[in-house]
DNA sequence: ATATATGCAAAACTTTTGCATACAA
DNA sequence: TTGTATGCAAAAGTTTTGCATATAT
């Protein structure tokens, strides 16, 4: 897979090897396709690493660019492929059940560009990412609310 | 000022007393403007308020929907105004100095709001609220780096 | 062979909590 | 007066770090 050479070719201009360890972090994290916290990994990965491995193994993928760091206000961070490697995309966090679900538009990143033009013409910052959180319900927690309200 | 009044009635509605402490905190959000730590806000705040006070004080006036919790990805939280309080606005964060600049421009708000509309009509997720923030060179940084480059 | 990565234990940092005292209403 | 807020100290949760050992190249 393409992905996966650019992985392999961060890894390398970062000075990082192939380990077990960070094999099995981005295999998971591939997999699972939603910002992870580190002690989610802890639970998915296997015990097996220990945590202060897991966090020196985000940290330095974060540092080699291949996974980013997010903060929601929960209290910890997660986790996610960066953005050159995924799809960029924006999240939906359900204020409800906790969910975070990816969304990728073509129609809200014209939307952006247009901004990030109106940004540099107005303020002279000159942005180079952004990122999009929208809070709210989900469709099956809307249901379920529904639901719970009819009574 | 109408402000003011709001945030009076938001704290009695969740049977919390005006006190120095709180009133402290929120004169120097209301005069710094920008999101502010825990850790800064003993320090502005003055040493005689104590950190664990600061955090029972700022989780209160969230609960109170008077204060919003944000996370950037530095490891802490930062607190300002409930955006009812505030005009809402997003954020121009300066990755190269750490600058967060409160930024609102009406022709954001329009395009978000379709964009609202057609997460809706795609996904079933019904968006609350969202939070847009930008990461890039504030004008200064921009300047400060083409000096340095010239050289 | 050699530099890098890991595991363990200990520590640092942010945030929370219990409880007695102080304060606002 | 009465319930709420604060200060202090201790603890909990997340994340970082030192150092000896194990591993990738």
């Amino acid at each position: 897979m393409d992905r996966d050479n650019e992985i392999e070719r961060r890894l390398k201009s970062a000075n990082l090897r192939t380990t077990e360890g960070r094999t099995r972090v981005l295999d998971h994290i591939k997999r699972i396709g939603q910002p992870l916290s580190v002690p989610e990994l802890h639970e998915f990965v296997g015990v097996q690493v220990p945590l202060s491995s897991l966090y020196r193994i985000v940290s330095d993928l974060v540092d080699a660019a291949v996974l980013r760091k997010l903060e929601f206000a929960e209290g910890f961070a997660r986790y996610e492929l960066d953005e050159d490697l995924a799809e960029h995309h924006h999240h939906l966090v359900c204020t409800a059940c906790g969910s975070v679900v990816d969304l990728a538009l073509d129609a809200i990143e014209a939307r952006l560009h247009q901004t990030v033009d109106d940004i540099a013409a107005t303020t002279g910052f000159r942005a180079r990412t952004h990122r999009l959180d929208f809070f709210g319900t989900c469709a099956s927690c809307a249901t379920a609310v529904a639901a719970t309200t009819a009574t």
